[in-house]
Order: structure tokens, then sequence, then C-alpha cells
DNA sequence: GTCCTCCCCCAAAGCGCTTTGGGTCGTGCG
DNA sequence: CGCACGACCCAAAGCGCTTTGGGGGAGGAC
């Protein structure tokens, strides 16, 4: 069923019909009534193809993941913002396509977004320090808005992120005011924005209390399992262990607790834990009293927000940049308990 | 730049630069080689909507996605899955649409897909028993491809699924092996197919040794790290609780490491863990010797055979329904070991 | 009666591409 | 020489929609 056919058996012309579908104004209410039942008794939908090259816009948002052709990631986390943003999407109307590229030639990839026209903005994941990104979705006029942001540019531009620097330094500060004084800090990759700005606040907090952050007691990877359970029970290894760890994520926390469990270790007794939590809907931390003590920001409902913003960006152009910083609560839970040290001194 | 200018620029015919562009027969070699070297310099992408307006496809896959409103859950194996199959599409000059949908009128939703016109096709996830979505794409012509299958259906169509039933039959039949006889099942939610078929091989499995099932043994629900816990604690607070686990998730199986932790109790000695292992990216289960004993099988290995799989199909309609049954690999890791019940009564 | 407004409605152009159905050469063959 | 046939190329139609730019008719004001 099409314009043309739905028409022809209403016996109005396409513009009358497309009009009376589409909310214009001059079109009789009698009319208009009887368009919309038509439609909906022969499941009238536009075609979508056609209508967004009739209108220029496409009614959909593009996200692309770029693919590290050596190592193949799939941030857990992305599926939760990716869900946020996708009931977004679809309550406006929108759809979301999503594009993996290689990793190598993302600007390509962009400027080929742009041309092809299928999507009419793209939301930019995972920015790096100075992302390059930014200033080419500038340049080339395809309408974006970042999750996270980068630092060292002052383009302006429309993004949401966690304060990470805070949440962290509150983390840190925490765990000092336990006593601690080992604090070791399981990172993600630190080219990317938001664990830049984590170890910042973590070493704000070192700063202030006189400490030096330890190199020694600092790591930074992709923030897996497995990653978080080596670089843990490398640390537990050592002359001077940490009494406490900062981790990026749930699922690196995951590995931090395998570690010290195997080395005979009871979290929240020996060893302290502080994680950054997503709250992914398949690891919850809460409860009563949450497993883990963490700084908690929902990956979600940021996508929520991010697309929401760039909806509103998609039909107000000309208006300024929106930035959005949230702040992450800091969870109390049974995963950090005064530093072991401290009560020997006793 | 758009193929009117390009065109103009080359002082060719659009026809001509599109036949060129195209790889079509009648063209000379030396115009085809000027007009690539156009398109090439200029940038030059034919626009997507009105080129899958004028051919009738869409070059996009569709992916639908159920937002159930109660309980807001994104299944991490979806990220992965999905993260292969976009490999190939991208590979193949497709694009992946995600489409969130309520989940009360997901036929709707896939109505409206077809009429709308902006996929070729569409992937089903987690199909439930006697889906009926099958029936309903059968019905209205828009061709699919099933991550799983449906039983109770003999519709013929395309899909692709881990030999589920065998892998619990062996899963259950190694842990009986080592002397385990109360072995619970922490299963999905059994009115999807998979779990349905891993409850069939782990019955089968103890029906063979002329053992029943217990039902104060099996669980099923969501699989979140949580209920993992929660069912775990609970069994293990029973009178006579079971030595062993067997396990339809490795986030799941997470909250099961907890529980007996928490009990003060080692996993592959006092009890047995076995799980299934959809090789997440983040939650990598390997190394020499996994921590896990598990049936193995790669989500993003079968997002990218199922892609294939629905791409070929799109290519030759009319060729028969493709199926793909995959088998897990039984992976042995330190988290089983004898029954100690068995070990107590030499 | 005439003119001007509204109110409804419509024909046709246009979005950027593909594809049909010719055209125009030049060449080889009888 | 004339004809058939390839090899290249092009104009125009068409994909299904929106939107521009009227147009007819009813009603009111003069």
């Amino acid at each position: 069923m099409n314009l043309k056919q739905l028409s022809s058996i209403l016996g109005l012309s396409q513009t009358t019909v497309s009009r009376a579908l589409n909310g214009y104004k001059d079109v009789s209410e009698a009319t208009r009534l009887r368009v919309q039942a038509a439609a909906k008794a022969h499941d009238y939908r536009p075609n979508t193809r056609a209508k967004s090259l009739a209108t220029g816009r496409a009614m959909a948002i593009g996200h692309v993941v770029p693919r590290i052709s050596t190592h193949a990631m799939v941030n857990p986390i992305f599926a939760d913002f990716i869900a946020g943003a996708g009931e977004t999407y679809s309550d406006a109307g929108y759809e979301m396509v999503i594009s993996v590229v290689d990793a190598e030639d993302e600007v390509r990839a962009y400027r080929s977004i742009k041309a092809r026209g299928s999507v009419d903005g793209v939301i930019v994941s995972a920015p790096r320090m100075n992302d390059p990104r930014i200033a080419l979705l500038n340049d080339i006029g395809l309408p974006f808005a970042v999750h996270g942001r980068a630092s060292g540019l002052d383009l302006p531009y429309s993004w949401l992120d966690v304060n990470n620097r805070r949440a962290f330094r509150r983390a840190t500060e925490f765990l000092l005011d336990l006593g601690h004084r080992r604090i070791a800090l399981i990172n993600g990759i630190e080219a990317l924005d938001f664990a830049h700005r984590r170890r910042l606040g973590y070493e704000e907090a070192l700063r202030d209390r006189g400490l030096a952050a330890d190199p020694g007691l600092t790591f930074q990877d992709e923030m897996t399992e497995g990653y978080g359970f080596r670089a843990a029970r490398q640390l537990l290894g050592d002359a001077d262990p940490p009494t406490a760890f900062l981790v990026s994520s749930i699922i690196c926390t995951l590995g931090v607790r395998r570690a010290i469990d195997e080395a005979g270790l009871t979290i929240g007794r020996d060893v302290s834990v502080v994680t950054h939590d997503d709250q992914l809907s398949y690891l919850r931390n809460d409860g009563e009293v949450p497993v883990f003590t963490a700084t908690r920001s929902s990956a979600r409902e940021a996508g929520q927000r991010l697309a929401r913003m760039l909806l509103d960006r998609l039909d107000t152009p000309d208006a300024p940049v929106a930035q959005q910083l949230l702040e992450a609560e800091l969870i109390i839970g049974r995963s950090t308990g005064p530093a072991p040290d401290r009560m020997k001194s006793r």
C-alpha cells in the first residue's frame, strides 16, 4: 500500500492525503479523519526511503563503532548506552543505525556517512584527548553529540559526560579517610578522556593529603575481567601491596575480586575496593547494601539524555551547543573498610 | 557532490557515470577509469536514500530489540552478537539498523518495518517456543534469519543455533561422571527456546543414569549476576544442598561464585560449577586453564555467521532455507572436581 | 452584481539515483 | 557499397514521497 493507491481509494489527490496525514492546515477536519481512518485500515506507512529523499531528513541517528582489527572488543557499557539511546529514538520516531568501521579510517567513514546521507546526525563515543573527530564533524557539518569530552579541545560542541574527575577524587578521599595510604588505580586506557580525568581526580585527592601517586600502583588497559584479575594479582604479590583498589569498571572489578579471593584475603576487611558502576542491567550492584562501594552513574540514562540532546540539536540547529555534566553518586557498599595497617598501628 | 554535478564536471550523462561506477558493461574502459578517478577526487558517494529508492534495496538489515517497559534489560550477549553481525554487514556494504520497540506490539513493529521499507531483512533474536514472529515474517514476506530455533514450529526458516541440548547434556554427564548427584540448574527463562533445550539436555543426562530431576534444584530467570547469586545462596542454605551447579550464562555464574565464596566454600573442591560461556569479549574465560569449566560457543561468531546467512538469502531468495547447528565445546577449567560426598564415602 | 477572502483541494515539480529503450558511430563482411 | 552488428553513450521515465504554486467554489462586504 503506497500513497498513490491510498489516495485513489479515497478519491483524493496524493497531496491532500499526504497533508492530512502530516497534520497540515489546508485540509478539512472531515477529510482528515477519513484519511486517517483509511490509513489505519489499510495499514499504510509512508516508505521511509522516499520520505527521507523528499524531505532531506533521514529520521535516523548513526553510531559509529570502531573495529580494531587486532583485538575485537565490545564494551558491555555500549549495550546499555545504546539501549537507552534507542528508547529515545524510538519515542521520537527515529531509527538507530550502527556502522562498524575499521578504526584506521574513521575519518573516511564519517565523510562517507555525511555524503551518503543515511543519518541526520551521529553520536560519538569514547572520545580521546584532543579527539580529531570533533573538528572533523564540525568541518563537514554533520550534527553530532559526544558521550564524554575531549580534553585539549576548545571548540564548542555538544556533550554529556559524567564528572569523572570529581567522582574519582571523592572515591579516593573516601579511601584516604578510611586510613588507606596505598591505593591502587586500575584504570581504563588513559588516552581515552574519561580515564584521563579519573586519574586526575585520583591524583588530586592524594596530593591534597600530601601524598604522591606511586606509579607502581596504577595500571591502565582495556577494562576486562582478565585485566582486573592480572593487575590485582600482581599488586597483591608485591612486597608492599596496596590496601585499597580504585577500579574503573565493574567488569574489571570482578577480576579484582577474583584475585583477592584467590589470595585468601577478604574484601572489605583485608582489602578495600571502590569501583565505578555504570549500572549495567545484568550486573546490578544494588540492594539494601550494595556489594561494592561505587561511584554510580547510569549508562542507560546517559544514552537517553544524549540522544535527546542530539535530537533537540537537529530541531534547532542554531541553538547554542548543549552540555551536561552528570555527577556520580558515591554509594557505600560492603567492599570498603578501615585500612588494616592503621588498625595494627594502634 | 551528487551524480548530476559529477557528470556535468565530466561532460558525461548521469547514465554513463552511474553505469561506470556500478560496473556495468556498456562503458569503455577509458571513461570508466576517468569516472572512477573523478569520483574519488571529489569524494562522491551516491546518496543512500535515493539509491535505495531507485533500486528497491535498502542495503540495511534490521535488528528488533524488544523494550520491556517494566524491566529494562540489555543482554550483554547481544552486544557481542551485534558486533559480529555488524562486521559482516560492513564488509558487505550493508548497514545495521536497530529498532527498539515495545514488546507488546512487536507484530505491529514488524509490519511497520516491512511497510516502511527501511531494511531488506531482519534478524530475529531470542525466539520463544512456538514463536509467532516466524509465521508472521513468512506471511508478510520480510526476509529473516533467526538466532536460535523455535520448538514446536515446523515451518521452514533460516536459523543458526548452538546445540544447546547436547551441550547441557554433556555438561551434566561430565558432572555425573565426577560423582555429582545433586546438580542444580540455574537456567534462563524457559519460555525462551534455548533455555528449554538446555533443560531437556540436563534432564536427559539425569534420566540416562536413572536419576530424576529434582524440581527444587532448578531455577529460571533473566540471567543476571544477582539472580545467580540469589539462586545459589538459597540452594546452599538448603538441608541437602547441591554439590554442583550448571549455569546458563557466565554473568549468572559470577553471582553463583559470589554466593559460594560467601558461604565459605571453595569452588572446584566443595562445589563444582559448569557454565555456558558465550565468549563475551570483556569476560573471557580462557588462558592455559580457564577459570570455569564451560560449554563454549562464541556469540560474536554466531553474529557473523547469521548475518552472512541472511545476506546470502537476500541474494538468492529462492534458495532453500539455511540452517546451521553449532556444537559447543566442553572446556575443562578449574571450577569442577569430584563430588565431595563420594570422597567421604570411600 | 462584483470583488475579495477563505477554505479545500489538486497538478506537477523535485529529491538523487537506476534503468529502459533507444540513438550514433565505426567496423567488418558479403 | 550497403547492411548488420558492436561498442558507447544518452534522454527520459520512474522509485514514493513532500511541497510549491495555483485554482475552484462558497460566502461576505460593498
